[in-house]
DNA sequence: GCGAATCATCTTGTATACCAAAAGTGATTG
DNA sequence: CAATCACTTTTGGTATACAAGATGATTCGC
């Protein structure tokens, strides 16, 4: 049972498989950022080599969400405030990029498909399933990339969509509750060809995620609180 | 005199070296789209073994500069045309954002700056050195990179910059010149802190020095003629 | 009893050995 | 004479062995 996913997908690219395990555990919060990431466990997990383990690790490291300072332990990034308002800014630039583009070469059909996506992931938390709200969330985004056409685009998308993911999971208040309403906002502008409107409903959309977080003093540790719940006298 | 550039560096970051090395070879010119990139001479040149090579290979794969087919050797990057267009897409979408925020935060010193720089470059062309031109218009958006404050803009930047180099080399009319009055008017609208105008500057320059490519049939193979000259009658 | 230094262990960094696949070469045959 | 097939050589992929450095525990000194 442990080597579920490396057997799933085979010999074929061992490497693609654990990073795409990796992704998609921190996608769904089971890896929190802090996180060590150590080559032999992994490997003997996965039932390969460190060397391919390493090799995945570095694209990680390149793709930004795993921190691989030298000699030391790879761990989760766990990105400054700083890093994240810098990467929400390139993500704004590269979704107003993205969406001009879909705006100018989507289908009716496309834009039927986008709002079914868009109708289950309000359906979701409307019953209350935030992971898979969230899941669609980014499927939605993840959607937009693969419609622009360009894959120099939806390469950056991706990367930057998982490392904002990444980001909200450090510094989100947790009481907060998203607007869902900007999706369907979005889409309705894409759907009328409005691009102007599409890029500004996403810009808005994007600064909202931001502002949600709480990006001052508080790096929100690896806590023990968050993991255990509120220490109990002893 | 072979590991001069291992040497050089020292043993800190050999891999860092390596893509340094392939990085300028390629910006100079001096390593053509297509050329092979095997991993044991590379290792035996710089006097390390495969490994690093490897991982260095590995590393610009993931910057679009090199491609790694499957159980082929290495060979620097020989994008399509539509490759090509893309990445200046993405650029674009980059660069304006790195325009607009250069002009919200840039000062007078750095402005200084980046006309003197502007300055040697025209000398440059003037003087008909081409290759110190191009080198110095590269440096002239590296440092708009680097002005804009955001160093994922500025990562994404770099990249872009140099996938686009690599296509300018592909694709180039080798009888046209290139309109460098582009920089100077750019940076004139970003020292009057007009973020329209140098944002529609920075597209036009760019739509410029794609234009200027002929992105129809012909891939540039790496055509023995082009390293040989005209094969004589034998 | 507490703190600091030293030592053992563990983890990563690099090189190398081994394996499998591909491409080039030459011979053989149609 | 040319095309195809088999072999050889080259090249990349993976695992492993070894070295250097960091981490953490234990112990010694104050």
């Amino acid at each position: 049972m442990q080597k579920r996913i490396a057997s799933a997908a085979g010999k074929a690219g061992a490497e693609t498989s654990i990073c795409d395990a990796i992704r998609a555990a921190i996608l769904e919060r089971r890896l929190a950022p802090g996180t060590k990431l150590q080559e032999v466990p992994l490997g003997t997990f996965f039932g390969v080599s460190r060397t391919i383990v390493r090799q995945a690790l570095r694209r990680l490291a390149h793709e930004g969400i795993v921190s691989l300072r030298d000699r030391r332990v790879a761990v989760v990034a766990r990105p400054s405030s700083q890093e994240v308002t810098d990467m929400f800014a390139a993500r704004r630039a590269i979704e107003a990029a993205v969406v001009e583009h879909v705006v100018a070469r989507i289908t009716r059909d496309e834009v039927a498909a986008l709002r079914r996506l868009v109708r289950s992931e309000e359906a979701a938390y409307g019953r209350g399933a935030r992971a898979e709200g969230l899941k669609l969330s980014l499927a939605f985004h993840e959607s937009l990339g693969r419609l622009c056409g360009n894959p120099v685009l939806m390469r950056y998308l991706t990367e930057l969509v998982l490392q904002t993911s990444l980001a909200v999971a450090l510094y989100e208040q947790p009481d907060r509750v998203h607007a869902h309403a900007d999706h369907l906002e979005l889409l309705d502008a894409v759907a009328r060809h409005d691009a102007k409107r599409a890029v500004r409903r996403m810009i808005l959309h994007l600064n909202d995620l931001e502002r949600d977080l709480h990006l001052h003093a508080p790096p929100a540790a690896p806590s023990l609180e968050s993991i255990f719940g509120v220490p109990k006298a002893r």
